[in-house]
DNA sequence: GTTCGATTGTACCGTGTGGTACAGATGGTG
DNA sequence: CACCATCTGTACCACACGGTACAATCGAAC
């Protein structure tokens, strides 16, 4: 029923997204969506094949970004492989005016909005819950351990770390407070260092 | 054309509160809910008006929810007002266990779907954002400054606190993992020891 | 037993949905 | 020019939605 991809396509579907992600996807409509994209229902379907599986293409896509977000942040965490200590400062920084960036922000308001939606059993967007914890672990563990700290307690701090990025970029979202949640998470950048070595 | 409350109305919204609290508020009609508490659609617009007015008064009920959290969190935090630091992890303890109750899980996990709507502009869920942050802050805050930190960090420290509470509180419902969530919240106490003073 | 308000079932309405049939456009290729 | 695949507008379909009209049922008060 879709069509393979092509340029017009491509187009559409980034426009599709852009929409969804300002305007979220739980009372969407084909009709609505065509014409704030310029385009009608009638083409979404042409191209698409059916709303459900124009959803599923835009989970996919979701889904790739995120892993583009773990990929960039475990760039980020290996710039400098040596001892860390000194430099946490900077890298808590760094990553903060990363989450909090407008694009960054776009892309993981679509996300929180499909993750709720998951948590309430949506099989469509399920795919979003296996990812959501387990992949991110690894990046940040690996440096707690490389700072003498103990597999379980790595893991249990890349934990950590994930909640705070996410419950400050919630709090980002929600407040658009960009000064106090980039506070918070200089804070915990603080703690981070107390405990780094022994 | 809402109905006043009467035991047989106050029933049946507990119900459809059950009902959205495992099966999500986003593709929701009322035939189906109906059908799912044992009722008619057409008993629901009798009972509450309209969907819009039912679901305004689902939103009221989980801000209610969630002033009565931010409550218990006072009533817990000022349990012993004296010098704290050698219950923290207690304290911590306490406060896990409580959060990751399953009566708890079950009323985040719809607070979380609809601050995911609402975020996206919804216009029936937006009361949820405005007492997302703000009211949350001050129980903790008072206790960070009566350890001795001042005005601003212990600000800080409260809004850290309450992402880290919401991020693993999401972490938990994706993976249902308590023991690991446990863990990474505790070090989280482990890290608020370690700034107490000074 | 009658009356009267509160409740409930049936049957319907107008509207908007996702999806489809079909007839044209459009534009490059032979 | 003819051909053909790609695309798009129009008009429609069956269906489910939220909501309503109306009549029946129920239960307490008198």
């Amino acid at each position: 029923m879709a069509r393979p991809r092509t340029e017009a396509r491509d187009l559409l579907f980034e426009r599709v997204v852009g929409h969804l992600s300002t305007h979220g996807v739980s009372g969407l409509t084909l009709r609505e969506l065509g014409a704030a994209i310029g385009t009608s229902h009638r083409m979404l379907v042409y191209h698409f094949g059916s709303k459900a599986a124009l959803l599923a293409e835009v989970v996919r896509h979701v889904e790739a970004g995120q892993r583009a977000q773990i990929e960039a942040l475990a760039a980020l965490l290996d710039r400098d492989d040596a001892p860390v200590d000194a430099t946490v400062a900077t890298h808590i920084r760094a990553m903060w005016a990363h989450w909090s960036s407008p694009d960054t922000q776009r892309q993981e308001r679509l996300f929180f909005e499909m993750v709720g939606m998951a948590l309430q059993g949506d099989p469509a967007m399920k795919p979003l819950l296996d990812d959501l914890i387990e992949p991110w672990l690894e990046p940040v563990a690996s440096i707690r351990r490389r700072q003498g700290i103990d597999a379980v307690r790595a893991r249990a701090d890349a934990r950590l770390a994930l909640a705070v990025t996410r419950g400050l970029l919630l709090d980002l979202l929600a407040t658009g407070d960009l000064d106090a949640t980039a506070r918070a998470f200089e804070r915990f950048g603080e703690m981070l260092e107390g405990t780094g070595r022994h």
